[in-house]
DNA sequence: TATGAATGAGTATTCATTCAT
DNA sequence: AATGAATGAATACTCATTCAT
């Protein structure tokens, strides 16, 4: 939140830009997110951007190198906050319950998925068909993540907190509740007015619940 | 499920059909479903169909003809078992208890969404960028689902089976952890060899003990 | 001179081509051999054609592609003389002294560039910045020249009527000779008024006196 | 020779050149003459000199203008040692006989083509396709070499060392063999290893020979 | 003098679509 | 019903050149 606030914040940072190359970046996210990468011509971009169309190849050498400059440090940032040093320690210390635990996780990153969210659409579609992109998500988000929450999950099982199951089912299942929650309200839904805050504490819950121990469902 | 049974059979029923124009349609699922729409070419269609590409537009008047002409009929049968007369009857004779229903129609569904899958996979990347595709999409799937599972969902409230929630919040929730199951299972992570049935069996409990009445989580 | 006798026809032999496939080799040739292949745009070309660009690229998948589908038959019909079977006999046979075969062959070829010149001014042009079409030169033309007039020389050589020579070298300085005339003549000063027979006979003349064995010049 | 020497020397003379231009220079030269003027870009020059591609343009104000200053020189110094005063009455003096004298402009000249191959090679590739440097070339080079010569060979016509022949042709024959020489080693094989001096010999004796005015080769 | 961001015209090539056969 | 040649608009990208710094 230093200088500049732009929802591209993140891709802003740490870099000298040129005005013009900022506003290639801004109308890239905004027409990829609106119509896909590949519907998307850089003709349309330099429109929007109001520079000309070579002016994007001086800053990015293809069409995918724009892509990747708006996926690579989305996917980076959306990490971030999981792998600081010593993150299990400040966790534990910091959090009493693994509900206090989630909320805080959720609320965080539902934010940041909020305020970035022409770049999360982005990131959705196009991992599907960008090999490399797979590959770089999966060892660089869903690894580190499941790396990081092992510890945690088991902690809280052995507290009997939570279910018995394998960490990467707790994440999965986890993940899809808030995942459908956001996906659902901002891009499936734009325009109908949930009451965002209880249906928030609804996914919650259903989370909690669905990871207890305390009552046997089966038997 | 007659005198065909191929992958493509829900696009088949119905219709008199050449063999090319069943060439196509296969070929377009294919390749729509592995590099997206947008990205496809229909000389790339023709090729792999092996007809000329003149052929296509004999059978399709515009290439966004094609892409309808598979999406329309997998919405229809995805929620062709929910639309029959009587649903809510049947169901209720037919099944005891929530969980008898629910893991009914998950299994069921996801049946046929393995089955599926391509096509599923192109419902799911191109609806986002069709307007009127998204229409289709809340009119005949969404607004179907709903209208269908309140009773059923009210009821099983009123038995005290399930948390009192809004019925769109149940299926949001319901859907999200059985979509997420599928999109992880067959389109993030399809050679990574998770125990399928284990899976769902977890699934569909996380789901049950999300929506459980029973233990009160909130103090 | 079958049907056609177009400056082009040894690139129409043989092919079943359209009148606009036509259309574009002739406008190809003569601009490729007017400004260069790399200064000729597609644009320019299909303009002199006739035909919209995207024909272009219907017949032939790039600007290269085209380029060598006007070199290839060149270099295949230049040498085509020399690689007929029996090639030595005939000549022996038909020849009575070199000086004969050598006024007969290059008589022959220079009719052949002289009708063919553009084609020619193409190859002589592009040859050095192709690596393959280099390649191809090297192998198809002129290992194929000296390997068919290795006998030819040595025979000659022996009767005593030429030089005690490298055959590479004998045919090198020919060519040059040659060449040189042909360049001169019609790509140099195409508007110069040469006496045209005289000259070829001077070119003849210097080089047989330049490879006979007769008057040892040294000493 | 003085305190460059480098292949472009002759393109550094009589100029203050900044370091920058120079490498600019040297780096057109090298790009050139590998891939021909028209598939040069001047980022490529650029980068390979190291330098801002604006500076290309502060010190030639075209691509073209770069062009010429290699080219301009190239065939100023190449007929420089023919254009000294009383060049006639300097070589009569010098040189005995036709045989000497041929020898000594063949190898003296032959000895600056080799040196300065690479603008040899753009000369010869650009010529044909730049009306005005073909104008250039008709004025400054080869007619000053008729002009030259003329006095020349028919001194030694008369001297019946050489053959009755307009100037012209003689010339031509001479060059043919000499350029016919120099392409075929230094640019069409440049990897295969002849026998430098021993083909130049053979060469200037070809050309002796076929100049010689001793024995009538026609009955 | 030198830079390098910026440009707009131009490049080869691809595209969905048409149409005569 | 099927072909495939033909199209012209669009595509991503390159170019030589300009200009403010």
């Amino acid at each position: 939140m230093p200088e500049h606030d732009s929802v591209l914040d993140i891709l802003f940072e740490n870099q000298e830009m040129t005005e013009k190359q900022k506003r290639i970046l801004e109308a890239a996210v905004e027409i990829f997110s609106e119509k896909g990468y590949s519907a998307t011509s850089t003709n349309e971009i330099a429109k929007k951007a109001g520079v000309a169309e070579g002016t994007i190849f001086r800053h990015y050498k293809t069409k995918k190198d724009l892509l990747l400059s708006i996926i690579a440090p989305t996917m980076a940032k959306f990490i971030a906050p999981f792998i600081i040093r010593d993150f299990n320690k400040v966790l534990l210390s910091e959090y009493q319950s693994f509900e206090d635990f989630l909320k805080a996780v959720i609320i965080n990153r539902m934010e940041f998925a909020k305020r970035h969210l022409p770049m999360i659409k982005i990131l959705i579609q196009e991992i599907p068909f960008h090999p490399e992109l797979r590959e770089q998500f999966k060892d660089h988000v869903l690894n580190q993540v499941v790396e990081r929450f092992t510890f945690i999950v088991e902690t809280y099982q052995k507290k009997g907190e939570i279910i018995d199951m394998p960490t990467q089912s707790v994440i999965r299942l986890t993940a899809s509740s808030i995942l459908g929650f956001v996906i659902g309200k901002f891009l499936i839904f734009p325009e109908s007015n949930w009451d965002e805050e209880e249906e928030i504490e609804r996914t919650i819950q259903f989370i909690l619940r669905g990871l207890s121990a305390s009552s046997k469902m089966k038997g």
